[in-house]
DNA sequence: GTCAAAACAAACCGATCGGTCTTTAAATAA
DNA sequence: TTATTTAAAGACCGATCGGTTTGTTTTGAC
């Protein structure tokens, strides 16, 4: 069983989460999260220590129930090419039914910290490592399994299906129409299968 | 001859462009346009009336000046294929010689404001449509040239090439490594010619 | 060179920013 | 149930926010 403020702090920080992916992290302002957590200042700095320690703390949060997904999604899949399909169709249903609001939380970082020397652009930049090393480590057992050809390019493979995603998110999000990212993923489809055998 | 107002004019949108490029909107104060400018709040307010007024000038200012690389390396080619090809190969040595550093400002911008109803979510969506309907027409003429198979899909293809390309400015900006973009572009470069062949 | 018009600096404005401190209310261990 | 801890409210802080107002300097047509 956990506390009373376990709970409290846990709630901020999913309710923090959306705030901070809907306006961005410059954008919101402490109010922001007091009025969606119906907290006061006090309430919330019992918590936390700065409005930078629960931006990040929304982060990890956010990443997690990304990456969750992705293991889960990857992992009932028996064979390479099915595995990355399953990969790439997350986000497909991530952004029919976000848990969190406002498109995807690693872009979203990527984009405002990655002219700053902080915290939120070095943990965007680990989530992206961390999904490219997934992506390349499929292959390299795809490979092992000879499943997939030796010749693969699995830093290029992982490029293309990362970059392609996130751009698609963009733009769909822009234009409030999931086509676009529709679209991307049946074109990566095809580049998986076509890529790898 | 333009005179001593409307040059300041201009360098106060050129400058601020460059620090709403690095830090967004939100993240950027008028107290940084000051100090960019080396003008006090009197001398900038004298030329726009609101930090907004001067973001979308400095969006606009930002959108043309690469929306002029595209259209000047698109004219320059012959065909189809080379056209496209020239097309995506702009953002290539956009990033490698930026006029304005940050990343592309259509992607921040869309970004920054996509969950917003502000002037510069509908500039950001604008620019992106224009981008798209450049790429639709390109293909279009191919087709009545009979340089491209008239069973493209022609939108799909504007769908592909920008988001490959803006998820790939996200990933170099963030790990200040330009490979992926380059992976990004020699990818669409063989799916362009694939596509319309 | 004169003079009106426009560009700019400097001081100032209320509002809001992130954050702290003290006090009160509630949860928890005894 | 009581005693102790701790969660949260409410008032408060200096700094900074976007923006305005009032002078002073500079520009450009005559």
């Amino acid at each position: 069983m956990q506390s009373k403020a376990q709970k409290t702090k846990a709630r901020i920080i999913q309710q923090a989460a959306s705030v901070f992916n809907q306006k961005g992290y410059a954008g919101s302002s402490m109010t922001d999260i007091m009025q969606v957590t119906g907290l006061k200042k006090g309430g919330i700095y019992n918590h936390f220590k700065s409005k930078d320690e629960l931006a990040v703390a929304a982060f990890d949060y956010a990443v997690s129930l990304i990456s969750q997904r992705m293991w889960q999604a990857v992992k009932t899949k028996g064979n390479t090419v099915d595995r990355l399909q399953a990969l790439v169709s997350v986000y497909l249903a991530y952004m029919e039914a976000p848990p969190i609001v406002g498109g995807c939380p690693i872009l979203n970082t990527a984009i405002e910290a990655d002219d700053t020397d902080s915290p939120l652009r070095d943990r965007a930049l680990a989530a992206i490592d961390a999904w490219r090393s997934l992506i390349i480590r499929i292959i390299a057992k795809g490979v092992k399994k000879g499943e997939v050809r030796a010749s693969v390019e699995a830093d290029t493979v992982a490029t293309i299906i990362i970059c392609t995603i996130e751009g698609a998110i963009m733009m769909s999000q822009l234009s409030k129409n999931p086509i676009h990212l529709e679209r991307a993923i049946a074109h990566l489809h095809g580049y998986i299968q076509q890529s790898l055998t």
